[in-house]
DNA sequence: AACTGATGATCAGCATACTGAGTAACTGGC
DNA sequence: GCCAGTTACTCAGTATGCTGATCATCAGTT
């Protein structure tokens, strides 16, 4: 079967025609696979520690800004509001995360880091790190550089065009108002 | 209490205290954001067709291999088994594609797209290909080519670590063996 | 023909990822 | 102190994206 497997990475397995792009070389489509092998990865690395890329975020999240509300939780880690909501939601399930009311704003409930997910946080963080370098294979060491920088440029610039943007918690006047941790 | 938690504004959610790596700068988290903004960008620039990415991706795929079965389908997209099926359902439904039971294989079902289906999708090509625009407009021109050549390659490589990698058809031997179109 | 292993499709179940609506609670203006 | 607008959360509904199991069928062997 030698003669199939022999195709150029640009191309993919079908060029195209009549279309001026191809499927295969829509940023769109490759940023999609990419993000595929990526949890695949994730989850391969991360086995032991049974949680998902996102309740990962979520958890590093919390580990910097201990007791938010779910909406800013959402905004820092760029999740839907509901989406966020189940995600904790799973999370307390498992006791990496404590939801309380908050006294403050009887709407609001402040989610907290346990211990438990403090010490699973620290121990996934190796295997997370191991899931970047694992995906980056292809890239050598100034391709990589730029590949994130670019990343981190388009996500950045086009951030309102998200439909769950990142929302960073704007700091200086009375703190993020929680009711604080217990 | 303003706890410890607090990170100073000028660092704010992009840079980390002691981990090695924040999360706003790993590959994996950023790829994430990018795909929302592509997703956010298809939805917006393709409202009139009321089609999904994934949807699109399968039209395409079959504009260029019509009466694939769903599992070679699935392939061709860099789909999972079961989501392929679940699209080609709704696909079917909206009268974009037909689903025909094989008479060389009775297992298999072959999918055909519709001329509904090719009418959608030479309108939407256009729109599809603003969303890529639209998607790099951070980047120069020289930087586009580079990033997508990037994710290319990190796609191709890392192919057989994907949970559902990219399958070409193996052609030169008798072709796709389908029933054929009607 | 029967047996065995592989394969295509489907199903149950779980986890993201959203929209739009609804409810309770806060906030500012009066 | 009331009212209107806003906000936090939740729920229903839809669409991807997977795993593991099941069933029907096919292919190669005996």
């Amino acid at each position: 079967m030698s003669t199939s497997t022999a195709v150029p990475a640009t191309t993919g397995p079908t060029t195209q025609r009549g279309d001026a792009v191809a499927l295969y070389q829509l940023p769109g489509h490759l940023i999609r696979r990419c993000h595929q092998i990526a949890v695949a990865l994730f989850f391969e690395e991360c086995a032991a520690f049974d949680i998902t890329p996102q309740q990962y975020a979520v958890l590093r999240v919390l580990a910097a800004n201990d007791g938010v509300d779910q909406i800013t939780l959402a905004g820092l880690a760029a999740f839907n509001r509901t989406t966020a909501g189940e995600i904790v939601e799973r999370l307390e399930g498992a006791g990496l995360v404590a939801r309380r009311n908050s006294k403050l704003d009887r709407r609001t409930k402040n989610i907290f880091i346990t211990e438990t997910g403090r010490r699973l946080l620290a121990d996934a963080n190796a295997a997370v790190k191991r899931v970047q370098e694992r995906l980056l294979i292809p890239l050598d060491r100034d391709e990589r550089a730029r590949f994130i920088e670019y990343l981190a440029r388009i996500a950045s610039e086009n951030n309102e065009l998200s439909r769950a943007p990142l929302r960073p918690i704007a700091r200086g006047r009375g703190g993020n108002r929680t009711s604080g941790p217990a």
